[in-house]
DNA sequence: TGATAAGCGAGACGGTACGTCCGGTCTTGAG
DNA sequence: CTCAAGACCGGACGTACCGTCTCGCTTATCA
């Protein structure tokens, strides 16, 4: 997340630091986040579960929310390129992948907390909103576009707007009540909702 | 929210409390809210503006949640009256009414950390969620039953997916990203969309 | 201590104060002088085990101060009428008298207390002080003019600064360490050693 | 006053302490108990002033009593080496050290207080008794054998109970009444006063 | 005899002060 | 420059308890 060791240039002078540490503690913040929430959570807590201590935690993220956010949602970018094909399967993809994101234990642990400190604190905004539903926030205006110009998409559709439904949706349905709300089901029903929402008069999806 | 005693009978041994000081603890609560946020906000300067101590707020109110909630959520309970009529204005009104409701300076910095202990402690939830858009949660099954049947709305909608639609959305639109960016006609993209979505086929709002 | 129902003239309208209750807070708080000292005696306390309620106290005694050296210096007035007689026995009945009264182990629970707030609060101090050493403070200065006049005392020997060597002996004697440490040799020693301090020169005593 | 712990050899591991903070704390605290006395002097108070927080302080000093105890009787340990020369001037410094060092408006606030916990909780005792008059508690017997032994003293005379009278005169000139009082007639008037109590027969000081 | 007035028990309130937890930082000594 | 150990600083906490107040009742005196 910080200092990125440039492994090409500088040597890094001094003792490198040891790459266990970093992996015990992002499996010991998962961990505990699972166990007792994203406010209980500690970062000494987390240092003494990865057998380390805090300032080997501080020298490697800045803040607990930096942490916590890296071990939910790893900078995998697994981007999975993102299909310019068929409207109705990539707004699918594009709200399970949140759902299925936001529904992990830990992230549902996690991300009450990560917002609420992103709103006392703006600066993670950028870091942490960034990543939420991965390269397919760019997909969606691109493809609504391409969607209004071939007759598949209402014109005056608006591609944010669109996005406040389906994340919006994604993150109520996992943040509150049971995980086990959010079948096939009901992601059929809002696809299918909002597919007739955005197309034309006169056709039947 | 806590203790009115059987307010017929019984006359509550005792010194009474003081109802000022609760206003004003409230009072204060909204201000500090506005000014650092949810997080920083401690009993002890809740009670210092209020011009009291913190076991006078301790015996109102047994959390910061508590406390907060009730100040930014009063149970005014002037429930508006479900109306039973025009359906899109209905719905128009709900989701008008949720996102006027977090819109509020101190709603926007309570509610990401009101959700947050909720996770937490979800003690809370029965408490807290119950109120978030008043009597209008109740209305709009109703509402949609009676739609199915006069043929405005198409059999297979579920009143609870509706429900997380339009919440979701009006969460997500005010709690990321400036507040100017709902405006009458978000709503209104947001009201077409879902109507059109709900419609059965071949038909056109 | 406060309102002598002067007895005489007005009748005191109202219900009268039930003598027991007094009779058991002053009997309640020398034992729990004893008990537990002065500082961690409490009105609380007191009002419990006198089997009646702080307000009954605070009716009778405006502080613990006023309360603890009514119960631990009762306004016996029965003030030794002084005798004028012997210079020896007189000062050895004051002193005696004055570790008698400051070794009953109630008194030396309260003394340093009461010294205290009598520090803090100069109020007291005339009530306080006043009955320390009973009428015999009263004694003293005539006694020593007495003695001067006759030759028993040197003409440079002040009453006053003798009252300092008796009663602050007596005090520190009680106050600090165990309370065998005063004997009757004790006492014969001080006595002695002051006598021959008064002495006119020349004289042995 | 603790831990300075074995300042040779071992270093102590951990931050240090910031040496500033006892400092101001320790003048911190005789200024407070100076304006509003031993009881109303309160750790928060004392912390406030010093620009730091309580648990600072508690750090330092486990209780209130020992934190007023070094604030007002530090351990210069500047113990004037005992003479063991003239056996007048040596009473005489005695007690005029004594009275002087129990004069200062702060030890006037705070002598009582201390004496109180001192009461309450005699495990203060051997600490604070033991400084309050430095090293000439243990000149006092030994220079009172070596008069015995010269002829300067009387056999029967025993160094404890000279110096319950020479403390006590000077506990109680402080502790009661104006500071004014004590002036050097009344110093010479108990010196003398106790030269010709301790003196053998037929020896005229 | 009824009105007045004060005392009483019960119990909660308002507020001071407390002592502690703990989050994040810093220092030391070694690698 | 990193690591581990460990103490320190200070923000915030939640509570114990003190003295007060309100209540409803009781008990005397006074009109």
């Amino acid at each position: 997340m910080q200092s990125p060791p440039d492994s090409i240039v500088a040597k890094a002078a001094g003792r490198p630091r040891d790459a266990r540490i970093g992996q015990a503690v992002l499996h010991a913040t998962t961990e505990i986040l699972e166990e007792v929430g994203y406010q209980r959570l500690t970062i000494a807590a987390v240092a003494s579960r990865a057998k380390t201590t805090p300032p080997a935690v501080y020298r490697r993220w800045p803040t607990k929310a930096h942490l916590v956010h890296e071990a939910v949602f790893p900078s995998t970018s697994e981007d999975v390129l993102p299909h310019y094909g068929d409207l109705r399967e990539g707004l699918r993809s594009m709200l399970l992948s949140g759902v299925q994101l936001l529904s992990q234990p830990s992230a549902r642990a996690a991300v009450p907390g990560l917002l609420a400190e992103l709103a006392a604190a703006p600066t993670l905004h950028a870091d942490i909103l960034s990543r939420f539903a991965g390269g397919e926030w760019a997909w969606l205006p691109i493809r609504i576009s391409q969607g209004i110009e071939n007759g598949e998409v209402r014109p005056e559709v608006r591609a944010a707007t669109l996005l406040d439904l389906i994340s919006g949706s994604a993150f109520l349905a996992t943040a509150v009540g049971p995980p086990e709300r959010i079948d096939p089901q009901w992601i059929d029903e809002v696809i299918d909702l909002i597919m007739r929402g955005i197309a034309p008069d006169h056709e039947t999806n």
